[in-house]
DNA sequence: TTTCGTTTGACCATTTTTGACTTTATGACC
DNA sequence: GGTCATAAAGTCAAAAATGGTCAAACGAAA
């Protein structure tokens, strides 16, 4: 983990843990002065670790006062996610959103370690040894997931 | 038995020995820096040394920070793993096969009910709709979900 | 001497890091 | 209300830091 990237990404998301509100503001240029780096780093890492896809929204304003605000969009608690999620995931997915995807549902503790592995690999982009789509089919196989695991059967309730 | 080749998979599976995690993170360029010699040579040893078959599974990523991540595969002693991989398997797989080594997998209690739900779901009927060999791609997911519940780094120790 | 596993190097791909330049907000001064 | 200095944040492309691929050269065993 030598990276300064992952470094800022674990950073925010312990900051997001420990508050209650379920956002966080702060300052780009006083973050970066934190971590001794250039002020776009901090834009790099929003950009790549910060996205909806991956379970958050980030707001700003410039100027003075200006100010980053993250905010962790959670899943709505009844179990309505499935729907968002399938919007999310749509006709066709890629692998990179679908790990992505797969990742969210891990922090929103959805899904345990084991299964996000067991699902990383049945959609791996060995999917496109067996059809000329793999895309369609890598999209099906994640909505199959959620379907199963939205199954009251399977969620003995606490 | 003094090629670079072997001494290297030595080094790597003496690593491997020693850690209790299952799995060793470390980067292509200094492994090679350590035996003086071309960064490709590495990846041959990978591909040469560190199949699948041969029990183990590599993960990777590059840029700043990049990593190889070598994870164990816990096999049994008689090798049941590739037996289950290469006879009951196979290339081929019909669903009702399928359904019952799963169930079988479930009474082992290799894998959760609600394991065992996931993959049932993803391994059904509609797989026909995405390609015309159904049963090879069956086949090719179980065989990734088996990999997948042997990999040492997620199975903490009992 | 043919073959097959090993070794190397040139070139490719991906991810991170940095810096120069741009845009927008605020507030003080006229 | 304009104007301007100052204080943020945003954009984008180049450079740096990794790992991946592939084919050719090498070399030991058959």
């Amino acid at each position: 983990m030598a990276n300064l990237a992952d470094k800022i990404e674990r950073y925010l998301k312990d900051m997001l843990g420990k508050t209650a509100e379920g956002f966080v503001v702060l300052q780009r240029g006083t973050l970066a002065h934190i971590f001794s780096c250039a002020p776009s780093q901090i834009n790099y890492v929003l950009t790549t670790r910060f996205t909806v896809e991956r379970g958050y929204l980030v707001e700003s304003r410039r100027g003075g006062g200006g100010y980053l605000r993250i905010v962790r969009l959670g899943l709505d608690a009844e179990g309505n996610f499935r729907h968002v999620m399938s919007d999310l995931i749509g006709d066709e997915l890629t692998l990179d959103r679908c790990s992505h995807i797969i990742a969210r549902l891990e922090e929103e503790e959805v899904l345990t370690k084991r299964e996000c592995a067991l699902i990383k690999g049945v959609t791996s982009e060995k999917l496109a040894v067996f059809t000329p789509h793999p895309r369609r089919l890598r999209a099906a196989l994640l909505k199959e997931v959620l379907t199963t695991v939205c199954r009251d059967d399977l969620n003995p309730d606490e």
